[in-house]
RNA sequence: GGCUGAAUGGCAGAGUGGCUAUGCACCGGAUUGCAAAUCCGUUUACCUCGGUUCGACUCCGGGUUCAGCCUCCA
């Protein structure tokens, strides 16, 4: 049985979807005018476990994760790099979706544009109106009356008095109450704008999650999830517009991830302290970089370096070590008892951390039946293989893994072969200097030589 | 200041009211011509002060430190 967090109660609770056997889940996605960096990753990943594991477990999931394309940043990247807004978002849309690639995503159900929804916003926003839960301003923006909805706040723990209190937003006069917020925001004459009932202008940012997600799954929803930055105020803003017009509860489960931290700090873009995924790429592989989002629990923060990589690194490594000569085989046998290990890992909350220590228990066994020869070694390999993919990771061909694609310094794979042939028949003529020399010179190279049987194979260090 | 949440061995990171997490690193052994890989074994923990309990790292309370949010942010 599947238990989730739930940010509302704070608590873990039992998963039960509004519609049997059914799942909708929204997460709230990339504004995008810049690449995706590390951060980013942990929430592509992170809730591509959850698709994965509902799936798994047998739910027909729409997983809907929206692009937000229309926004003040983006607005500002476009006019700074001299280029239209379409360019920008296209271009990095496109390299968005490479790095999903790299970190072996699964693609959403449904991938909206706000750009695409302004109808279902613009009809939103009317409705607040006419409810008298939002009122235009004399600037032509629109604002949401957060005095009018009473559960303001329930999401993130707090309450409007102290929210007053502890004001920090900079005074507006347009707006009557300063905790309300924009729906809708009036256009200057160079920018982008669509035609409403309160003149040319452009949705807010919360509004805009709202409406994908209704557009896409209705009123109410099973999951919603999100980076814990967006608990307050943008999830909370998304509860107050959504009920305040359904009159129902908008999602039952809400989930947050953590965020990475560089140095015990956020990895933000405000702060510069970010690595891109691309260039992480660069030095490690995608799936390394996945291993590392999954290797901690997906709510504890997670605090980015490249020891932290190469750790992952190394037991991918490890894993892949006990997978050599595995192919995939969907027919072959699994051994029962560690998928239910596995299963109820993730059945908790999505516990990678334990899941993963399945898999490890799993390679050790496999080893030590000698490798993957034998009928058990076998099944216990599979199992390691099919458990993986539920993680999204380990389904690449481990001899190719293990030996990597030539850096440009390196010997191709024809060379270390010849190489290693010419060590074979030093070996046979107990040359062990020369045996070694070639080690040596290999070993200098990158490239670590393993005798087995008296077999030798090689993988790059 | 307010609201959340966290403090575990050299590093990372789970978990439990009494019993091995797991990975990396270290040390000893096996294996090997020597290595590597692999296996076996060992060492190193639960921020602090009180309380509850036969027994607490695990529950409760105080303290300290840290992070996130309170403004755009995954």
């Amino acid at each position: 049985m599947l238990h989730l967090h739930n940010t509302l109660s704070r608590k873990k609770e039992a998963f039960k979807p509004l519609v049997p056997g059914k799942v909708s889940m929204y997460v709230c996605g990339i504004t995008i005018y810049d690449l995706c960096h590390v951060g980013h990753a942990r929430l592509l990943v992170a809730f591509d476990v959850l698709f994965r594991h509902l799936q798994a477990s047998d739910y027909d999931v729409t997983y809907v994760r929206n692009i937000t394309d229309i926004d003040d940043k983006i607005i500002n990247r476009a006019a700074e790099n001299g280029e239209s807004i379409n360019d920008l978002t296209e271009r990095y849309i496109e390299a968005m979706h490479q790095d999903e690639a790299s970190l072996l995503l699964l693609s959403p159900t449904h991938e909206p544009r706000a750009t695409n929804t302004i109808e279902r916003m613009h009809s939103l926003i009317k409705t607040l109106i006419d409810k008298g839960m939002a009122y235009p301003a004399d600037n032509g923006d629109v604002y949401y009356a957060v005095s009018s909805f009473p559960e303001y706040g329930k999401l993130s723990g707090r309450k409007v008095e102290d929210l007053r209190a502890g004001e920090r937003v900079a005074v507006d006069n347009s707006k009557r109450d300063p905790l309300d917020f924009v729906l809708w925001k009036a256009s200057k004459a160079d920018e982008p704008a669509w035609d409403s009932d309160w003149g040319p202008g452009r949705p807010g940012w919360h509004i805009e999650c709202s409406a994908m997600a209704m557009e896409l799954l209705g009123e109410e929803i099973d999951i919603h999830g999100g980076g814990a930055d967006l608990q307050f105020p943008h999830h909370e803003n998304e509860i107050a517009q959504t009920e305040a017009v359904t009159g129902k509860s908008f999602a039952r489960y809400w989930m947050h991830n953590g965020l990475v931290q560089v140095d015990d700090e956020k990895m933000s873009k405000s702060l510069h302290n970010f690595f891109t995924v691309r260039e992480v790429l660069k030095s490690y592989s995608g799936e390394e970089l996945r291993f590392f989002l999954m290797s901690g629990h997906y709510r504890s923060p997670l605090n980015y370096s490249h020891s932290q990589l190469d750790n992952a690194r190394a037991s991918l490594r490890r894993l892949y070590t006990a997978l050599r000569g595995v192919g995939a085989d969907a027919s072959r046998s699994v051994s029962s008892e560690h998928v239910e290990r596995f299963q109820t890992a993730m059945d908790d909350d999505l516990n990678t951390p334990v899941a993963l220590s399945v898999l490890f228990e799993l390679a050790t066994e496999v080893n030590r039946e000698g490798g993957a020869e034998s009928k058990r070694g076998l099944k216990l390999a599979n199992t390691l293989l099919q458990l993986g993919a539920r993680l999204g990771i380990l389904q690449a061909d481990a001899d190719s893994v293990l030996q990597g694609s030539v850096d440009e310094s390196g010997l191709d794979a024809a060379k270390i072969e010849a190489l290693i042939q010419e060590r074979v028949e030093a070996r046979n003529n107990k040359d062990w200097a020369r045996s070694d020399e070639i080690r040596d010179e290999l070993t200098a190279d990158g490239v670590i030589l393993e005798d087995k049987d008296g077999k030798t194979s090689w993988r790059r260090g």
